[in-house]
DNA sequence: ACAATCATACCGACCGGTCGGTATGATAGA
DNA sequence: TCTATCATACCGACCGGTCGGTATGATTGT
């Protein structure tokens, strides 16, 4: 969509800039000046590219989501043995520490909009349904070589992404109380002894 | 401290209405006017009581908590078996349907203010500590029963409050996707299982 | 020239908190 | 019991400041 290549840039500047600023405090306590001001730009400039404060969440809600999805299937396609790709995504929470806290805090952020907002509320809950929807093509294949005898492959891959999701809030509040990666670690080890996976071929 | 009958009454019906307006709009979103008018109060009674927006937000913090501390307790004491008082907690889960989904983004606001603000986050990590050491207690007392082969009490006590967390996470933006509170069962279920434990007395 | 891109100045709405003043009820002296 | 006194509880107008968004003009690239 941008014409100029400089305006290209300012773009991802103002995207950039907003990640951070939202990040630091939070989408309401975020001004516009401040994100204009980190990215080295006029409000001129923002209004330009993006409609509104709201567009540009949005869009930083996307890019997020993209990311992720990216580097969920990426993890899947390194390991063939699905419960070994499953702990191997757990060990990436560890990465919720010091840096990353102010990041992720930011997708807390999302999630509360999307509780009440209906347009980030529909932004958000259709890449999450396609998340959903990837961990129970996992587990319904795991199913059909027999694993998880009677539970449903959909409720299996809620109770995983819970399991994440808890890990990431909790880690977010307390980076120091425990190391965050190894419970995700653990949680997950324990979720598919319990649903009656032979013993991954890394302990 | 309230000297008299009406003052206590007031000072209720703010904090009421101050859940209410938080949970429908959010804390940043929520003016101290619309809390006062929900009330049916003026704002010089709001100052009357309360020293600031927060003040109020960090009251009601603490109510929660101990309302969901005692909820909690109640639960364990009702079952003798562990497994059995987490299996009775993972079905309250289910709570979070229609009336109690604004009222559970609330909850959402506080962890989000917690991972910003410092009084906040005093308020909330104190007490969530004592959830954690509570589980950990509950849990190396079944270690000592058997269950939980070669598992911290803690790392398994955390991992419970994640899976209970992102249940609720999850129940909250899509109430009708699934029936979340026998996901929060299931999930338990499995997890006991992949600690060793024997099969519940109901299933 | 002319459209895309950006800067500056500004508007109107709103919000948290303050403040002077009023109503309400408790207490005590007669 | 009646009334003077006073602390508590409450009212609502108001202020300083912020913020999202707009209007308009300058600048840049083609």
């Amino acid at each position: 969509m941008p014409k100029q290549a400089r305006s290209e840039a300012t773009y991802h500047a103002l995207l950039d800039a907003a990640e951070q600023v939202f990040a630091a405090q939070g989408y309401a306590a975020a001004s516009v000046a401040a994100i204009c001001r980190a990215a080295g730009v006029s409000k001129g400039a923002f209004y330009h590219h993006f409609p509104s404060k709201q567009a540009i969440f949005l869009a930083l809600l996307q890019r997020w989501l993209q990311r992720l999805e990216g580097q969920l299937r990426h993890q899947r396609r390194a390991h063939p043995d699905i419960a070994a790709a499953l702990l191997a995504m757990s060990t990436q929470v560890q990465q919720v520490r010091r840096e990353g806290r102010r990041h992720w805090a930011l997708w807390l952020d999302f999630w509360r909009y999307a509780a009440r907002d209906p347009a980030v509320w529909a932004a958000t809950v259709s890449p999450y349904r396609r998340f959903e929807q990837m961990f129970a093509e996992w587990l319904a294949e795991a199913q059909r070589q027999g694993a998880l005898p009677d539970e449903d492959p959909h409720t299996a891959g809620r109770v995983l992404l819970a399991l994440a999701m808890g890990v990431l809030v909790q880690g977010m509040l307390l980076p120091d109380d425990a190391d965050w990666g190894q419970v995700a670690y653990r949680g997950v080890l324990t979720l598919l002894r319990g649903w009656g996976f032979t013993p991954p071929t890394t302990a």
